[in-house]
DNA sequence: CAGTTTCGCTACTCATCAGTTGCGTTACTC
DNA sequence: GAGTAACGCAACTGATGAGTAGCGAAACTG
């Protein structure tokens, strides 16, 4: 867990202004949205925050440590629904990367964060991590689906974990092709046509 | 498709050396595998072909021309197994996908290539004509699978063109595990399970 | 042979950009 | 008020790396 410059313990002096850390992790995210990250400049961050170059590097050490911490906060918001429907909670997952990756700023800095990954250990880390985490919750859900018998028993689980998740960041990161919205449907349904009993 | 620096018409002088051509590719996968595109640098390839850096500017006019060349020279190594049992063509394409991208440097740096193609415009128009005529060519089979009653009639085709190929990819730039070789039989086995009449 | 082009080598130019320094100003605490 | 730390600003350092220039030598053609 990349931690922002602490603030020497001792209180006094002007307190940080908590809208500039919202301002930084948004510009961060925007400009990693726009382009890659070896071509993201700390210049630009700031221009974009509407703050100074000086003050990012108050809050962090480097430019890696600005995107491992802006990533840490941003993978944190995927959630995962509670039910015992296995073929809901899959469409609720693919409906959530299709929202994710086929629209807006966070999805586009997500695939160039993971192009960036491919080669930078500090933040393939954090992207990984993220997304082991997903895997295994997905794993839980469909062995429940297996055990209540809505689900095969020789369930290819771990190949299942990578056709639910690899169609997205393919389509962006490699294909280069739009991500339809029905996607969100058309995936859960077609990979469970061949995972039921 | 980027040329060479061709050599000036008129007759006579030293000839080039095959070889040197030869051995700038194999440098430049080579490179690639190790290092994404962005670190890549001119002196590193130089020297590893074992060849001046002033060589490599005589038949490429700058680092992404090079590139370029290069890619396009590998990416038309693929080929299609010619025969009617749907499931043999398809595991002969995993089969390959796994040599590929399981093993072996130019795997590694197709990834890497991908990775910067992401916001590299001259670099994606080359990966993504070769993934559409992989494409292209495998919706072939796929309808002929159709026609002769090897495949449901009503089977999502664009999907299951996306799951083929997404998820060696997948695995190499976002979740970063390694590719078991099984892969290449377990995969089209999952898929047609649910894609048989 | 003369003419031409490739090639290795060394050294250079020049742009880019992460990270730094110093200073004046602002916003807090005691 | 005095002390301290957050900010903006502007100028700087220092490393990196693409692309170039000039040389002498090698390899071909006529």
């Amino acid at each position: 867990m990349v931690q922002t410059v602490p603030r020497s313990p001792s209180r006094g002096g002007r307190p940080r202004d908590p809208q500039v850390d919202a301002a930084i992790v948004d510009a961060v995210l925007a400009e990693l949205a726009a382009v890659p990250y070896s071509k993201m400049r700390m210049d630009d961050v700031a221009q974009r925050a509407g703050v100074a170059k000086t003050t990012l590097y108050r809050r962090y050490p480097s430019k890696v440590a600005l995107v491992r911490a802006t990533l840490e906060q941003y993978l944190t918001r995927f959630t995962f629904l509670d039910s015992s429907d296995v073929e809901a909670v899959l469409s609720d997952i693919t409906r959530q990367q299709v929202d994710e990756f086929a629209t807006g700023a966070p999805g586009a800095a997500l695939s160039n964060v993971c192009a960036e990954a491919n080669h930078n250990p500090e933040l393939a880390a954090v992207v990984r991590h993220a997304f082991r985490a997903k895997r295994k919750e997905l794993a839980r859900v469909l062995r429940r689906g297996i055990a209540d018998g809505q689900l095969r028993a020789d369930l290819d689980i771990e190949l299942m974990l990578d056709l639910l998740l690899a169609v997205f960041p393919y389509r962006l990161l490699v294909s280069g092709e739009p991500v339809p919205r029905d996607l969100a449907a058309r995936l859960p349904r077609a990979l469970l046509d061949g995972a039921r009993p």
